[in-house]
DNA sequence: TAAACTGGTTACCATTATAGTAACTAAAGT
DNA sequence: ACTTTAGTTACTATAATGGTAACCAGTTTA
């Protein structure tokens, strides 16, 4: 093991993609101020990050105002992120089948060190939805977060379950280490795991892992939600438990191969 | 004028936004020699930069062939780059109010630096068609380049126009460098720029500037295209010319307040 | 099977870039 | 006119990067 790469991490470049991801359709411009500010970064070092952005055409600044929005070439730079991850070829139309087939909602992430990242989402047709963010480090208190720890190894799992809040959002959300890894366990042994309104009040779901081959190391999660106004969990899970655990097998296939 | 910024631009963020920018639809996947080749870069610093798009997520590195894929979170940045960037959202619905009434092939580009990035394109159906790169450097023989160097102010025009390799690529393809200005000239007089077969073989357009206000600086340009087998370049002047000038007026007031 | 090769990774350190402080400027508010 | 606020620039100790070279693990070649 060399000395933790340390020496192999580009410091100055991730403070500048932290500045890009600032940007989205709710939050379309900020000043350079409110930049430092959230990020935590000195007034010096965010003029030269957003003055490189604005030179190379990635971010454009109001010359009355001074105030930041994103600028052509991030159109481009995302429209080249979005197709040319393709990953999503393969994962749409897998879930795009059970989705019109059984009109529910799925979602797919993928998991990244210690966060869920959405990749894709199909909504049912009138019922009450919810809006999260598309990346996520609630590992215990949501279905695809525990699919995910579930199935991780121990030495991981602990790191991790070291690293989660608990904070205590509803009645049901675990707050107690020993109690979660027992719902883990459960978990483990039917193959998804549950969220039985633990995170948002009237919210559960149902989520099984994505494993890569040959490690089975949890690379996602799949997960179908619903709301206790449509359906109990017991309920739920017995119309769509099998359903999910096939759907989850199949994105397994397609995304076997990249491990790690 | 203080001394020319070099100290407020992070050559670090640059280089690793470069190297984000190579992966897209037609190259998802790249090694490390190919990107360290392809930018000049030397291994050392390709590494580094490619090990902290690893660790972030943002590229995903294939444990057997070491070749890197964007990875999940580099969907989550296209998705925020792609919605964030306001200005479609303007541009669209003028352009496609046009489209759907005169079924004509429109592009709208934006001026950057010496750059022109395409943001938004209609085809129209049942005619031949072309693709272009999203970003071109090609002014002097595009009628969106031409449209936008006709409106430069004197100072900038040289400087780009020195800039240009007038490669000589088909029979009209300008390449006297005294021809372009007269041929600017009479962009400037009517206020629209022509392609008559300059960058593609049977490829005609007109294209009027995108002007900010109250500048008049050239923001970008909108263009018109078609082909010599379905029009003459005066007849498609003659039918579309007010047309195009008049929507090239509405995106001028829509890109207003975003000068420089 | 060994030798050569290839592509990736790590060590090391001279060179260069950055973070942080502070001074300065321009615009807005009082 | 004074104060405040936000942004920009100067300066320099400290930290990061670039470049060279060594190293390693697979592959190909002899």
């Amino acid at each position: 093991m060399p000395k933790e790469n340390k020496d192999y991490f580009a410091k100055t470049l991730e403070k500048g993609i932290r500045i890009l991801n600032l940007f989205d359709e709710n939050h379309p411009n900020w000043s350079l101020t409110e930049i430092a500010e959230q990020l935590k970064f000195n007034m010096t070092s965010a003029y030269r990050l957003v003055n490189t952005f604005v030179e190379l055409g990635y971010l454009k600044k109001d010359h009355q105002s001074k105030r930041l929005r994103l600028g052509p070439m991030s159109f481009v730079l995302g429209n080249r992120l979005l197709y040319g991850f393709e990953t999503n070829k393969l994962i749409e139309p897998l879930v795009d089948e059970i989705h019109s087939r059984h009109n529910i909602s799925i979602d797919v992430t993928l998991f990244h060190s210690r966060q869920l990242v959405k990749v894709y989402r199909r909504e049912t047709s009138n019922t009450l939805t919810y809006r999260q963010d598309a990346v996520s480090e609630l590992l215990y208190c949501t279905a695809s977060g525990k699919a995910v720890l579930a199935f991780l190894p121990a030495e991981k799992l602990n790191e991790l379950i070291k690293s989660q809040s608990f904070t205590h959002r509803l009645e049901n959300t675990i707050t107690d280490v020993k109690v979660l890894h027992d719902d883990l366990e459960r978990a483990r042994q039917k193959g998804y795991a549950l969220n039985n309104e633990e995170y948002i009040n009237g919210l559960i779901a149902i989520a099984a892992p994505i494993l890569g081959r040959p490690t089975k190391y949890p690379l996602g999660a799949v997960s179908f939600t619903s709301t206790t106004l449509d359906h109990t969990l017991a309920g739920f899970t017995e119309q769509y438990a099998d359903v999910l655990c096939d759907l989850a097998k199949r994105l397994s296939d397609v995304c076997r191969g990249s491990d790690g």
